[in-house]
DNA sequence: TGACAATATCCGGTTATCCGGTTATAAAAA
DNA sequence: TTTTTATAACCGGATAACCGGATATTGTCA
């Protein structure tokens, strides 16, 4: 039973919560749009995406110079079930509707700076 | 998004897995079971199931001397269908057959000293 | 009341987790 | 090749979690 309590640890904070969340809204994301989406350092959203990658929540892709992360639990299975279980208690949840909501500014945002460095980082 | 969080790490514990699982095969269980059953001090055993009566996963009932826990969680609540969910994952589990096992064994030896101090917790 | 049994809480020690800041790596661009 | 950018890994330090053993509380019974 120790992966099952190891797998509700990843679980058992906020910012990677707030991750997956938004993954769940997106479907991918780079690590600095994590960075602007939650207003967090660069040290800890790589540290939360890469703890994700271990336990299996995440794959990655490069592309380039940025590292692209998605989901990666195959449907049907209980850490599926489990993330449709979490999406199902943030629904109603004015904060994770504000992080959608931030997250559509950002994108929109990124879409406008086209050919510009898509992604400051500031 | 902090209440989430905060569920989760009341379930990142093996003991509280197994206390969960425990209740979940027996309805309603006092400390000296969890003692017994899972081979843990009386300190730790309360102490896990405190954490569980905070969090609002189990309630108490006094019995005399004895504390019985059991789960109350509203059906059809998202704390339901993550103890279902939780119950899906242990199902096929050796451990948590293993644990099952016990329990029967501990509860016929309980039945069998009936009159005796049903528990002597040793 | 006093003795006892079951449980809850406290104490301190150990370990795990999280954080920001820094450094290292890897790909692209100059 | 050197520089730049995005990201990962490392390094203390602070905080929180967990543990066993000791103590306090609560209920029972003589």
């Amino acid at each position: 039973m120790k992966a099952e309590a190891q797998m509700f640890k990843s679980l058992a904070d906020e910012t990677r919560l707030r991750i997956l969340w938004l993954l769940m809204a997106k479907e991918e994301l780079c690590v600095c749009d994590i960075m602007g989406v939650l207003g967090i350092t660069q040290s800890k959203a790589s540290r939360h995406l890469r703890h994700l990658y271990h336990l299996g929540w995440v794959n990655d892709r490069r592309e380039g110079v940025w590292m692209n992360y998605r989901l990666s639990v195959p449907p049907g299975s209980p850490e599926d079930k489990q993330l449709k279980l979490l999406a199902e208690m943030l629904r109603s949840h004015p904060e994770a509707q504000a992080l959608k909501d931030r997250l559509e500014q950002w994108l929109a945002g990124k879409r406008q700076g086209q050919d510009a460095a898509a992604c400051q980082c500031s």
